[in-house]
DNA sequence: TTACAGATTGAGAGCGCTCCCAAGAATGTC
DNA sequence: GACATTCTTGGGAGCGCTCTCAATCTGTAA
């Protein structure tokens, strides 16, 4: 069968093209018995509207799009951006919005994608995730004037809509955290160079020492990359210079920071107390349980979702941001009830 | 600025939309000179087709969807589907295509959601994730005309274009290793009830024992559902029956089993040995290095986008399947190497 | 010179919808 | 009863593209 119309049904009910669309747009304009009929025409035939028709003459699409930059590679290895996706979804089937996701993964991607991003009238918004400072995605994605909110603090962010937890604050309570606990030679594992996240993060650890009257000493500065093996690594190379605590950037990189503790000998918490960042599912799970900064990582995605689409409605002068808190969770990892013991 | 349209790159050039379009899409029947000169007015001017139009009138969207049904859940806690996401993206951005991602998470979603997928001609294909075998989605989308491929063997696998793997054998091979090693109490932690990839393990690891010559013991198969904490719970129930050996149907479960044992003061593989499912990154980097069946994840994916785009273009008629090859990766956590020395 | 094939181009008719405007029906006001 | 006001409805003009078909323009052979 061919696909129905507008008019196949207005020949149906006899009414009207317009009618049968006010109907279908929820327009208050028509009579109740009209708008019965045409419903059960709907009903029973299931005609649906087409889509590119809709977009064409109304210039909206009621599609979004979730960008993930290039310099992101850890989609398929950190927890993080699955939970985030599916707050993005949660908030897309909630507002009738589908989700268009643009996976970058070279530069040759890039170049492809982004005409069919920016242009050509086929998404409403964009939903970027903030990637490196230098990440040239974040120009060209401003220059195209299609609305657009960044998750993660963006470099220049006094020009964009964003929605961020204050990382500074959230490292600044998990290193206070450990001080308060006694330790006195707390090194931090950073996320990747560059990123907003990972220099608000620094901020907050150095911050939290500072006030304290410790002196940042950079040879306890071991720098992550988010990944699981980096974070082994980045244990590794600290331990000549003895720390008896580590605040580390992310969960999975705390994961292999203790796989690189097991593998030299040492327990946490009893020789090295670790806290990590996000609360990813596993964080409660490992053998020694993590203490760490729990991110609400779906209400990000939910959230910027709503701010997109009320930029989509109403404009997006002037830029505005929404700072989510973090929590701290205290389980094992950190020492805190060994301690209390004493 | 407005958007620019053919119309205004054919006036800047002196030419007609026609030709204009006619470069645009590539026909050969433009002169070169005339090519020139648009292609560079469209370079200048950073005009791109509008894709609402461009669908309307040609009724190819030239986006495609990627369905994970309600009875999939564990999106964001499985590596397994981000990785699988990653692999369509990327076949996506090969062939030009967008990736309209519908993460149903309820009844309400699967309601809203299908007609937006089905109908309004706002998808050119779609990929779905086999659930379980009675998702009434299933059924839904066999019902709308839609080129669909199926990432997993569905039910009724002769109605449907699937990708997937051999999960029998590669079940068998798995289990097959651990005879061959010579364990006698051969377990196994199945996968989420009611799915082919399920059932599919199952039948391949009663097939090895009933080879062996070993008697299948119900007590010996118990139930997860691919979440790590279903690996924890199998494995503790598993425990008083005694088995010296398990084969489980993923490796998020396997970490959750070694969990189990850890806290059950049991080592792997001397105690008990395991074979996980999938290599997922992290069954590399456990403590006890895991024994697996390599899946080609990514591969499964960019295969479905392929199929998918050939019944796009040349109709579906007979469906068609694609097998993939699994490779047994022989690590620690099955003892082989163990055994080797004796 | 005429004819004809082939290449190149332009015009026109949609694709299925929205949105504006005006016509007509129904209601209210004095 | 005449007029204004509101509600309901239909028609038409696009949205920006594709695709068919016919027109024009070459070049070549008869």
């Amino acid at each position: 069968m061919a696909e129905l119309t507008l008019e196949d049904i207005a020949k149906q009910v006899g009414v009207s093209r317009s009618t049968v669309s006010r109907v279908v747009n929820g327009s208050p304009n028509v009579s109740p018995e009209v708008r019965l009929q045409v419903e059960e025409a709907i009903r029973i035939t299931g005609f649906h509207p087409n889509a590119a028709a809709r977009s064409l003459a109304s210039q909206r699409t009621r599609v979004i799009g979730l960008v993930l930059p290039r310099s992101v590679s850890s989609f398929f290895t950190d927890p993080f951006f699955p939970q985030l996706t599916q707050g993005i979804a949660v908030g897309c089937n909630a507002n009738d919005l589908s989700l268009s996701l643009f996976l970058v993964t070279n530069k040759e991607d890039e170049d492809k994608i982004m005409p069919r991003i920016s242009r050509s009238g086929m998404l409403d918004g964009i939903l970027v995730q903030s990637g490196r400072a230098d990440d040239p995605l974040m120009e060209r994605l401003t220059n195209s004037r299609i609305p657009c909110v960044v998750l993660g603090r963006p470099f220049n962010h006094d020009c964009f809509n964003y929605i961020d937890v204050d990382n500074v604050k959230a490292a600044y309570s998990a290193t206070k955290h450990l001080i308060d606990l006694g330790y006195t030679r707390i090194a931090t594992i950073t996320g990747s160079h560059g990123s907003t996240v990972t220099l608000d993060r620094i901020e907050g650890y150095v911050n939290a020492l500072t006030e304290a009257g410790f002196v940042v000493q950079p040879s306890l500065i071991s720098k992550g990359e988010f990944s699981e093996t980096s974070g082994y690594e980045a244990m590794k190379s600290l331990l000549p210079h003895k720390p008896d605590a580590v605040f580390i950037a992310s969960d999975l990189m705390a994961s292999g920071a203790i796989r690189a503790l097991q593998d030299s000998g040492l327990h946490v918490p009893e020789d090295i107390a670790l806290v990590g960042f996000d609360d990813i599912p596993l964080a409660a799970l490992t053998k020694i349980r993590l203490t760490t900064i729990r991110q609400p990582i779906t209400q990000i995605g939910s959230k910027g979702v709503e701010l997109l689409i009320d930029l989509i409605e109403n404009g997006s002068q002037p830029p505005r941001n929404f700072i989510l808190d973090t929590e701290l969770i205290v389980r094992d990892s950190c020492g805190a009830k060994l301690r209390q013991k004493k």
